[in-house]
DNA sequence: GGAATTTGACCCTA
DNA sequence: TAGGGTCAAATTCC
């Protein structure tokens, strides 16, 4: 698995070397060839890892949900017995069908409505229910939206079943940061660059397109100016939109770090890879993805 | 007036 | 039994 993995850090560095270098384009060597082969180092070491022990991975590798701040559950389990140790730990079971996204923005590109709102134990922002817009269409989706205690910015949305209304589905505001490394994720950056903390502060500077505005501040609004511009600049030299086939109009998803799992894969897929162009050499940080569930491996690159 | 949001109450889960 | 998730009436917004 060590070595499957070396073989993958190697390939990204190479990726990420012809990235960089627009003169390197002509090698024989194309960046999706790369990608393939990234994929597959990930997909072997994927495969030993779960023929060899039990993963749970879902539990094991999604940070806490509640993201405001000290869970109970982390924190005072370890004090008191069993059966109070579940009280405020409840969390909605993790279905195939749910994901976790932290975004500088809680606009998704889809129409929800806000359906509840409640106060966290331990949190001290409230959690924020949204259900789909067309919900009595049969629209199962619904998500979750907090802002994080330590990074107010930001927002820990948890989506819940995808969208099965008419709806076209635009992908997501992919706020991906790309800078700070989280211990549980998959990071394509060589070691050397890799001079980041898990407490790095996060920041998300971009996003884009507003949609009806609801649920932001007049602050969020006037980031969201800012962004779009640095989203558009972004579009233009952004080789992943070459690579991927990202289509040059319309819906611009932003990658920072990311954490997502199940079918949303596919879709976010199917929208396009998108990074910061602040700075290119921040290089392949957007490829930094979580892998929730190990049978997810295919969805992640469904293209290949 | 219809759509969206708020919020207290109720239900479910651990 | 407490905390989290959802419902639905009341309220607000457009």
């Amino acid at each position: 698995m060590v070595v499957e993995l070396l073989k993958g850090r190697d390939t990204a560095t190479r990726l990420r070397a012809l990235l960089q270098d627009p003169r390197r384009r002509q090698d024989p060597v194309s960046a999706e060839q790369l990608a393939v082969e990234i994929f597959r180092s990930f997909s072997e070491s994927l495969s030993v890892l779960s023929s060899c022990v039990d993963v749970d991975v879902a539990s094991a590798q999604i940070p806490a949900v509640d993201s405001g701040g000290s869970s109970s559950c982390s924190g005072e389990s370890k004090k008191k017995p069993a059966v109070k140790d579940r009280r405020g730990c409840y969390k909605r079971r993790r279905t195939a069908d749910s994901w976790v996204i932290e975004s500088s923005t809680m606009e998704d590109g889809c129409a929800w409505r806000k359906y509840g709102q409640k106060v966290i134990l331990n949190s001290e922002y409230p959690r924020c229910y949204y259900r789909c817009t067309h919900k009595y269409e049969g629209c199962k989706a619904t998500k979750q939206v907090q802002r994080i205690k330590e990074n107010p910015i930001i927002y820990h949305t948890t989506y819940f079943n995808k969208h099965t209304c008419k709806e076209t589905l635009r992908a997501p505001h992919l706020i991906i940061d790309s800078d700070p490394i989280e211990p549980n994720l998959i990071s394509f950056q060589a070691p050397e660059a890799q001079d980041h903390t898990p407490t790095n502060p996060m920041i998300h500077p971009v996003k884009q397109e507003s949609y009806k505005g609801d649920n932001l501040s007049e602050d969020q609004d006037q980031d969201q100016d800012l962004s779009n511009d640095q989203a558009k600049s972004s579009l233009l030299q952004d080789p992943w939109q070459e690579f991927m086939g990202l289509e040059s109009s319309g819906y611009k998803p932003v990658w920072t770090n990311m954490i997502m799992s199940s079918s949303y894969q596919e879709e976010v897929a199917s929208a396009g890879f998108h990074h910061s162009s602040d700075d290119q050499s921040a290089g392949l940080h957007g490829l930094d993805l979580e892998v929730d569930q190990l049978s997810d491996i295919d969805n992640i690159f469904p293209l290949f």
